[in-house]
DNA sequence: CGTGAAACTCGGAAACA
DNA sequence: TGTTTCCGAGTTTCACG
């Protein structure tokens, strides 16, 4: 997906990132310009899928989601249906926030946010009791040094 | 932080989560109750902190970020002053998207997104000439299978 | 491609039930 | 506490320079 973008798609990026609330004339003072071209350039950006959807950020503690998991998982199987399976069971649960799949020993690492311990060990056997699983690492979260979920544009 | 939250509550999350850009009519209507009284419950959300700013998902891809690396930190040193150090280095790199201090063997869990694997290197040679770290494990992002910003409310 | 103005919609507040 | 109403502000479109 090669979208050509310039200095000044870049700084509207930017000032979304930080505030998708602002109004298009802040937006346009802040990266020197006037409301229509920004405008403009936002269609674009989202017609492209650059610009995904629009969220708020939610404080988890605030919800009882006290407790966070980064769970690196190895596997000994590898066949396509054991993925389809595993996926499906990662997408099902919403306590996943992220997975991906990795290069190296370790196949797959897992952030969960839950409510706590027990939650964790809920998830976790419902988990392995869905699919087969060699080795499962789990790290619990003591403290969010930094969370951001702007990208460096 | 205990916020009294009900039913009402959680659906308007909901609502906001997958879509903030949404308008009051047609968040009412989804939640089933009318613009007002949904307004009053999203400022008290917002003045108990438990939602805050909104931002866009933006398509790493897009900006040429095609590497995602989880980054493993185990160090020796834990006083006060390193530590203080080590949180204004993160803090200070966009590309660290995460950033979490662990229990166990492991100290720290980066996340971090950056072009390609060569811009991860000038980021670690950075890191590691900034802080004294005891032992790095990288782990490389081959697909990301779910990401999703919103908790499960 | 930027400017300025038009029309329409929404957010935010106030008054009423 | 929910409903209705209202106004200023913001979004979106468009005709023009």
């Amino acid at each position: 997906m090669g979208v050509r973008m310039d200095e000044l798609d870049r700084k509207i990026l930017r000032a979304l990132q930080a505030d998708a609330g602002q109004s298009l004339d802040e937006i346009a003072r802040q990266v020197g310009s006037s409301k229509t071209p920004v405008w403009n350039r936002v269609r674009k950006l989202r017609e492209a899928g650059v610009i995904g959807p629009s969220t708020v950020i939610v404080d988890p503690e605030a919800l009882g989601l006290e407790a966070c998991f980064f769970v690196l998982i190895r596997t000994s199987e590898h066949e396509a249906d054991w993925q389809k399976r595993f996926l499906a069971a990662l997408k099902a649960r919403p306590e996943v926030q992220e997975a991906h799949r990795l290069a190296g020993e370790i196949d797959y690492i897992l952030k969960v946010r839950v409510a706590n311990a027990k939650a964790y060990d809920d998830f976790y056997q419902a988990l392995i009791s869905e699919v087969r699983v060699f080795n499962v690492t789990a790290l619990l979260s003591m403290e969010e040094l930094k969370a951001s979920t702007a990208l460096p544009v």
